[in-house]
DNA sequence: CGGTATATTGAAGTCGGTCAAACCCGGTGG
DNA sequence: CCACCGGGTTTGACCGACTTCAATATACCG
């Protein structure tokens, strides 16, 4: 179930940002201008880059735009009425953003960047009305909303807390690989041990700790901002029931 | 961000056995037949009754299909290596099962009927052929897609049994309410103990315990295979941290 | 009816949370 | 250059919610 690559070589948008923009191989955004190409430049989606810590949107905002993530990382959260936050998604380059928001009038919850962040503002009528156009766009969007419905059912699964932070590492590589970003299985850790934690619905503290074993054991090698793997062999079974590891899926970039 | 019928009132589509059908309003299934009148009958998804147990598709089958429930109600379940089942999803009259495999070559679960259920199996094929055809149709499908995915993601979070049972229940409630369905708040459980603990990460027992804790508190009327709900705002209370009982958001039948 | 699966109830155990203190590291300013 | 500061991180001790294990009760179905 492979995706061929929504543009075409001699495409007028490739004058634009786009063209030039990492992901603009498999990005929704890049995808919309191509179907309206009379709107050139095909960068006017593009926004100035997300500062971190800067909001993108906020929990009851009304809903009008599907965001797509260029570079960075985003996370949305929600904040219940004892001021707890809980993280409900991290969103990296080629990942969309307010797809949970589709079924309601509003965003269920706040958008912030946690890296500096360059993001894609798309409104969701042309989205749909270009989703009409393009059949390749069609396939994509419906890919990228199964494969986050995939990763959150997987995710919500009742698993220990060293199996959801393996699997999430893990999940983390495999993006980072695929961007081409990782040499030698390190990863960067964009977010901090409190979202990764709130993510995980677990305590920083038990992250700490949790990695404080991996460590010990010798499968990775942490650092605060970075985190080596040692032994993917060991952390694949560790994380293997939480199931968002199978090959068959492409949980990509270009899902 | 209401969504019209999919349906006219003189179509011919309403010969066949889609049209008799209580949920054709808003039924995907009738929607591509309508797409398509061409190659009636329209109940050629149309199967004979599944039966409690039976099952629809089994984890690692090639993904062809999507389903649509008409009545009764399926589970999907994960088996890891240990025998552990665990439930990820509940399906009632209106929803899609497999909608997790798209972004896969196979189904990532197992899917069983809990109760004696009508299903239709929409080619997938043929339903993203249709989707492109009918604006009306591919606005449904991305609303089903996100309230599944809003539901995942609001479920997923780190809440007590008992916010997570209240919040059940009151989906449910409020469920079956809009399939006319309710009388005097009596909800029907089709699921069993077991896989309703397996769905919400707790034990059976923790169910049982719950379930008697709000009967003493004369919130609910709690019978083996019926449920009454006695006092609404209470549970709604509880459940409100939850965040899937929002009105502004259409998780029935019709999203 | 009996037999089996499901549901309930009780007692003991465990994993992760909470609270508190120590540590580390980058930034600031003297 | 170094002392100080403040957030995030780490570590330890204790606690609590839920689980597990076991026994009983109830419902279902031949």
């Amino acid at each position: 179930m492979t995706i061929e690559p929504l543009h075409s070589a001699n495409n007028p948008c490739d004058a634009g940002r786009c063209g030039q923009c990492a992901i603009h191989e498999v990005c929704v955004a890049y995808a919309v201008d191509t179907a309206h190409p009379a709107q050139r430049p095909s960068n006017r989606y593009y926004r100035p880059e997300t500062a971190t810590g800067s909001h993108i949107f906020w929990s009851g905002d009304d809903f009008r735009h599907i965001y797509a993530v260029k570079s960075g990382c985003v996370k949305t959260y929600t904040v219940d009425e004892d001021g707890n936050e809980r993280v409900r998604g991290f969103y990296l380059p080629g990942d969309l953003i307010g797809l949970d928001a589709i079924c309601a009038s509003s965003y269920p919850s706040n958008a912030c960047a946690v890296a500096p962040s360059q993001i894609c503002a798309l409104p969701y009528t042309q989205l749909t009305a270009s989703l009409a156009d393009l059949p390749n766009m069609q396939t994509r969007m419906l890919h990228l909303m199964s494969k986050d419905l995939f990763i959150a059912l997987s995710l919500s699964g009742d698993f220990t807390a060293e199996q959801r932070l393996a699997a999430f590492l893990l999940h983390l590589l495999d993006r980072e690989r695929r961007q081409g970003l990782v040499k030698d299985n390190h990863i960067e850790l964009l977010m901090s041990r409190r979202d990764i934690a709130s993510y995980l619905r677990l305590a920083p503290e038990t992250i700490s700790r949790v990695l404080g074993r991996f460590q010990k054991s010798g499968w990775i090698q942490s650092q605060p901002k970075t985190l080596k793997v040692l032994n993917l062999a060991a952390l694949s079974t560790l994380a293997e029931p939480v199931g968002i590891l199978d090959d068959s899926r492409d949980l990509s970039l270009a899902a």
